[in-house]
DNA sequence: TTTGTTGCAAAACGTTTGCAGCCTC
DNA sequence: GAGGCTGCAAACGTTTTGCAACAAA
């Protein structure tokens, strides 16, 4: 038994070839459970901002998903930040705050747990695995808390960045 | 060779018997190579917020560090912002975005390098520590990068949080 | 003397909140 | 029909910035 009891990760098991559509398909299926487990209602912005998250790729922050769904879809500001809260509790979304910038999402939909190298230079955040560091962290037992997911963020200098400090 | 070229991990090895005024001592003088080789001024402003930080143990903000100089030191809350930013460089002090609230900062004066579990449910943030995880990240080596210090953070529900989870 | 650094206050920024109206249940 | 949820805009709190004065080199 894996000690993060991480809905997503269940959901979605170690499948590269997985279509897009059935990905998309089972967080929706998730999402309403989420809903229906916490009588909380079914609303149309709720599912749209779901799909819009699933329909792009990599790291987002509110502002950028608020602004990509304008014109397709007619969501506010207040309902972008809320519903985000919403799909980090069901373990959908994962929220990062990497610099003092604004909050980082990353959907949880593929199997790709992974760790973060933050460039101090520049702000660049570049992503890798390492597979037995997630299970090494992952087999991580406490007494009295239990682990839903976790963000590991190294800090320190590109090779661009380092090249520029020695020039100075 | 460590990966993680830090500075103070470097310079305060394993010793639990290290007396706080020597800890202080040092950090001055890491300081102050610091300032020296990056052709920065040795105000004493900057070294001020070094000795508040040193005379405290555990987490802080800018804020509470800010309030907490007034009267003792006559220091800006600008100043306290540029030092916590040269002291971030030179990995005197490390910094933390937990929640979506303000950032957290610690100095890096002893060895204790731990990790943190974060309750989702109230906000509160404990420490641990555990070697073999610390070791597994430390180990690890990158082509481009040069690490300096990394943060991990577990998100999850403390026992109290599940409970009332569960009541609910 | 030069110019990096300071204090102050205003501005910027991401995020949260209050509220009237809407729509799910 | 009740009240959870929405959009809107104003408010919030942390952090950054602009600028004149100061002081380290």
């Amino acid at each position: 038994m894996c000690g993060f009891a991480c809905l997503a990760w269940a959901m979605f098991p170690h499948d590269t070839g997985m279509k897009e559509e059935y990905a998309l398909e089972k967080a929706k299926e998730a999402l309403t459970k989420f809903l229906q487990e916490n009588h909380l209602r079914k609303t149309p912005e709720r599912y749209a901002v779901l799909e819009r998250i699933w329909r792009s790729e990599g790291h987002f922050n509110a502002e950028s998903l608020y602004r990509d769904m304008q014109g397709e879809y007619r969501v506010s500001r207040a309902t972008v930040y809320n519903t985000l809260e919403l799909l980090l509790q069901s373990h959908l979304v994962v929220k990062h705050q990497f610099g003092q910038q604004e909050a980082q999402y990353e959907k949880v939909a593929t199997d790709k747990v992974h760790h973060h190298l933050v460039c101090t230079g520049c702000g660049k955040v570049k992503e890798f695995s390492d597979k037995h560091i997630r299970t090494t962290i992952q087999a991580r037992r406490f007494a009295y808390f239990e682990p839903g997911y976790y963000t590991l963020c190294i800090y320190g200098l590109c090779s661009k960045c380092k090249q520029k400090r020695r020039k100075q």
